[in-house]
DNA sequence: GCATATAGTTGCATGATACAATCAACTACT
DNA sequence: AGTAGTTGATTGTATCATGCAACTATATGC
């Protein structure tokens, strides 16, 4: 049996993550670190040319949503859509060199704030941190 | 100097997690797990009474965002409003005995869902992955 | 070939949010 | 005391991400 004090901690520790995470770019100007572009690019970069289906089903959102969110990414020039020679209702979309571009630039910006963030953590904790996270979002899926 | 990689992947996993635990309750039923509401009578409980303000800076969201909220918690009876007597313009709220019970409900669901996520790691897991996130969300409140 | 399933898009509603304008009360300064 | 500026809070408006539902077009199964 967990003990329910230490879970009751981890969920409201992640609560309040969750809020102040989510508190990107406090209406900043310009490069509005866009995290739906983000991680929609960075999926395709690492796993490769996907349909919205498979993009809503990794994330958890409704295809609905990520249809329009490729859209927007499609219009900025970052991804190449791809119809699928044997089914003529499916396309995927493969990220291009524009789309790379863009991943760097973001990627840095939000890889500078967290190298901030996290600048007196040991390797050791970073190492466990992120499998701890890894691990969680991985039980997310299975759910 | 931190592993630029190891920080993408915390990043990413992050990013993640956040999208997902948005993700409450998927359509379910009436008991909206509703984060909000979970956040700040919390709040009110652990820290006591306050006004919008210090509630709008606790959580970083502008102050008509958290008024409104405050409102409808309010208007549920959760809370209840003191004015200020030293300053007409302000007041604070104190969370009530039916805000202590509904926090006590909120709990118990969100709870509930994460003993089942987290049922197959090790109390040492838990421990470490409490300690990381406070830390974390100390060093957010500081930025 | 017709019925059903599936990939994707679009219309609509909702909820959370920020910003701006406003109000009321407080504070400072002369 | 009076005026100007500040501050706590509310409310109007716009935006954005999202889900659900309706729809289109294609596939698949019998």
């Amino acid at each position: 049996m967990l003990d329910r004090n230490k879970l009751t901690e981890i969920e409201v520790e992640l609560a309040k993550l969750v809020r102040r995470a989510n508190f990107v770019s406090p209406g900043k100007d310009q490069r509005i670190v866009d995290r739906s572009t983000y991680l929609l690019l960075l999926q395709l970069k690492e796993h490769g040319p996907a349909g919205v289906k498979a993009l809503a089903q990794e994330f958890r959102l409704d295809v609905s949503t990520v249809s329009r969110q490729m859209a927007v990414i499609e219009k900025k020039g970052y991804v190449r859509r791809i119809a699928d020679p044997t089914d003529g209702r499916a396309s995927s979309f493969q990220i291009n060199e524009a789309g790379l571009q863009e991943l760097e630039l973001i990627g840095q910006a939000r890889v500078e704030r967290y190298s901030r963030l996290l600048k007196d953590w040991t390797p050791e904790e970073l190492d466990t941190f992120a499998e701890l996270l890894g691990r969680l979002n991985r039980t997310y899926v299975d759910e």
